[in-house]
DNA sequence: CTATTAGTTTAGACTGTTCTAAATCGGGGT
DNA sequence: ACCCCGATTTAGAACAGTCTAAACTAATAG
């Protein structure tokens, strides 16, 4: 079994990965769970000789499937649990992620298979991230765009927002802007902001920082989409 | 903050100074956490330097008031948990023990606070085990006794059974013995083996093991308590 | 009153994870 | 082609928690 500093390192290293694909630096992976590099570095050996990551020094890491394995199922623990706290135990949207961080090395395969189960297997989390299937197979890519690289007059769908910032996402919940909300850009402002019509409704402008927390697709794409069948959003 | 490891290490001392009462030998901990007693000696050390045990070298340890304190928050999230795992999360009765030991140590109070409330507050955990409060109150004196020290034809009401055996909780989980069961002592055979019938209905028989680990009141004075008002189960 | 012994503590080593400080690497600009 | 600087790795120390083996304590049996 790895303890739960090393699923730590490979969840991080799985984040950056799939955001920036291989290989991951070693001070990419210090900045994201706050460690120095000359301690990443030492755990990469270790994690090297668990046949977990592959390492090339000054190159960089790269899961192997192994890792990828490990990573995906603190994933799916992580986003069942805010899942399964913000369905029954009233969490809201902002809260939810610390508590999964905090719980997600210690549930059994028992105990996710039924929260799994009372949520009847959810597909994606409150914020609109893809949850991993229990088969742990790999998620497909993302074909999301960042709301901040989205021009006047595009219509999009939020579908999904970074949930590693309580502030932004207090932000969002009062704006009303969550996974399923439709947008249409109102004016893009000089540094970054973005002011967008919400639910063809209220208007808000939106800081840069908060913009780039946001993807979306576009909202034609989407409702062709959705007469196919596909999931959408939460 | 104190690490997962030493709370166990107070709760275990909790567990046995609520049993037998200070002080707590070096070895009765050894054998309930599964250490050697030297691990335990030197871990009696830096608690006692973190205020919330007092050790007399050769002696024994006692929890300070701090010590109790939180000892009783890991109870109270342990059946908080244990009570919440069989209410909402479909676990049987003699499941939820190991999942609720991973977990105690890594809820919030947040979470803490939702599990409480979705349950209602409850008094008991799903073994009969009091809940401490949330105010961490030190709970009083247990007026029970075992099953093995009862007499022929004594009416006894069930009120908790030890949750630490998965074997003897499935045992009696068939044989239909729950806190709130009411017995009568039909025989008490050599070896500690007793014989009860069940809810006026069936009979059993039960090894001492079992016979040891299973508490009764007396099913008068119960009847009493529950006039006045007060919860006599789960 | 002393010898035995079960229980306890000390001494010292080891593992895992982290850090700081110092050495090293390697890609980009001149 | 060389140098530089930021990124990385190495070296070595520190801390938490555990273990084994050896020394010690205290209560008891004779």
């Amino acid at each position: 079994m790895l303890s739960d500093v090393m699923e730590d390192y490979l969840k991080a290293i799985y984040r950056i990965q799939a955001r920036s694909g291989p290989p991951v630096s070693t001070s990419a992976i210090a900045d994201a769970i706050d460690k120095t590099p000359a301690s990443v570095t030492s755990m990469l050996g270790t994690l090297e000789d668990r046949g977990v990551v592959v390492h090339q020094k000054y190159k960089g890491v790269e899961l192997t499937t192994d890792g990828e394995r490990v990573a995906l199922e603190v994933v799916r623990h992580h986003r069942l649990l805010e899942a399964y706290l913000a369905e029954h135990l009233d969490y809201s949207w902002s809260e939810v992620h610390d508590e999964a961080d905090a719980l997600e090395h210690h549930i059994s395969e028992e105990f996710e298979r039924r929260v799994a189960a009372a949520l009847d297997d959810p597909a994606v989390d409150p914020h609109g991230d893809p949850i991993p299937s229990a088969d742990l197979a790999p998620l497909d890519g993302d074909d999301t765009t960042p709301l901040s690289a989205c021009e006047v007059d595009d219509r999009v769908l939020v579908t999904r927002v970074n949930d590693r910032d309580r502030e932004d996402l207090e932000y969002l919940e009062a704006a009303g802007v969550t996974p399923g909300t439709a947008l249409k850009i109102v004016g893009v402002a000089p540094f970054g902001m973005v002011t967008v019509r919400v639910d063809g409704d209220t208007e808000q402008s939106l800081p840069e920082s908060v913009a780039e927390s946001i993807r979306v697709c576009d909202a034609v794409d989407a409702a062709v989409a959705d007469e196919r069948g596909e999931v959408t959003d939460a």
